[in-house]
DNA sequence: GTCTATAATCCGATAGAC
DNA sequence: GTCTATCGGATTATAGAC
């Protein structure tokens, strides 16, 4: 039965959830469900794609935070409304904010499925849109949107690292502030205006360039 | 004999950076140093005071990296210099890197032992320092050395993991070109010139406060 | 579809001989 | 200091009865 199937997945997700990694067996998997280990092979195959199934809802989980934001009005508030959404995910969601971003090789797989490696780009490209949109508007500097959505995103995703490291000081509540703050001094930018002047002439035209040409 | 330690620690080390955390194990381990496993535990009390001893040495080879730019003459150069050191050992060393950044928990280690704890506050010294530097000599804008240091960190944090994790396509020389200019990018801020002045004054100067108040 | 029973591996750690 | 031998535990996965 499928719906057994489904059972054995929310138990998976939960025991995750729960446990992290390292506490998802198929022995303890089995007495969550309530049957023993060998009838969780009558639906998996293995390990291993139970994993893919729980890494497939975190994805779809995280796309729908993601998504709620296309229902406002502006480039500039669905570009925010994603920003926030992101950082409401990555707050209550640690495990699986952590599974989207663990190594395959780690949870036993060769190579990411090739429908969850499509949902990751599927929501690269949403961000990649988010930043075009905001382009423009005005709001962000010209360029090419990937780029632009690269220094955010790394910028994003340490953030969220640092914070579940307990590199960050503080609580969930000021670890908010502290992202806000954060990205608003990457969109002003960190350097001063004189220094940024030479910078832009020096560096960042001769990087671009590279790119371009490499 | 502290000699024999010596080689252990060694083969931990070549071990971890050649298989991993999951392929070190205290029966690997003394076949890589040529003893049998019983014999590990004369000079270790167990696989959580090895692992203490691998990660004092990416510690202490990371602090190498970044300490060879205080032989530069300006806080520009010393700045860039250890952003470059930091930048070459995220190349050169993902796995010393990944240690660094892995939960004691996963370690075997209720808490991180209180040296290895000290050079992460003395590496994250250095860098509030650089930061400092440059907002004396007008390279960076004004503020808290520390808040502002956290978005640059959390930024090249970001961009190492995301290397590591094959989310950012193309080689290490590419990367080392995309991850200068995604660091141009944040010192001169994403966001156009227009757009940064209200947000300056609408949530800049609101999170600082709260900051400092909270 | 689920069970019991079991195979085959791996692990950390220890006792006691030498 | 190192060895042999072993304990006690975990895991994935399968065979075959029901």
């Amino acid at each position: 039965m499928t719906d057994q199937r489904e059972r054995i997945l929310a138990c998976a997700c939960d025991l995750y959830l729960k446990s992290g990694l390292d506490g998802l067996s198929m022995r303890k998997l089995a007495r969550e469900v309530g049957v023993t280990a060998p009838a969780i092979y009558r639906h998996y195959d293995g390990r291993e794609e139970v994993l893919s199934d729980v890494l497939r809802e975190a994805h779809r989980t995280f796309a729908q935070y993601l998504h709620a934001a296309l229902g406002e009005p502006t480039a500039l508030e669905r570009f925010v409304g994603a920003g926030e959404g992101y950082l409401t995910f990555v707050i209550e969601h640690p495990r699986w904010y952590g599974i989207m971003h663990t190594a395959p090789e780690q949870l036993g797989m060769d190579a990411l499925p090739a429908d969850i490696d499509a949902m990751q780009s599927a929501i690269h490209q949403f961000w990649i849109d988010r930043v075009r949109e905001c382009m423009d508007a005005g709001i962000l500097k010209g360029g090419d949107p990937a780029m632009a959505s690269i220094t955010m995103w790394a910028h994003a995703h340490g953030m969220a690292q640092l914070f579940h490291e307990g590199c960050l000081p503080g609580t969930e509540e000021e670890f908010k502030t502290l992202f806000k703050a954060s990205w608003a001094r990457l969109m002003a930018g960190v350097a001063t205006e004189e220094f940024t002047k030479n910078l832009e002439s020096m560096v960042l035209e001769e990087a671009d360039m590279e790119m371009k040409t490499g």
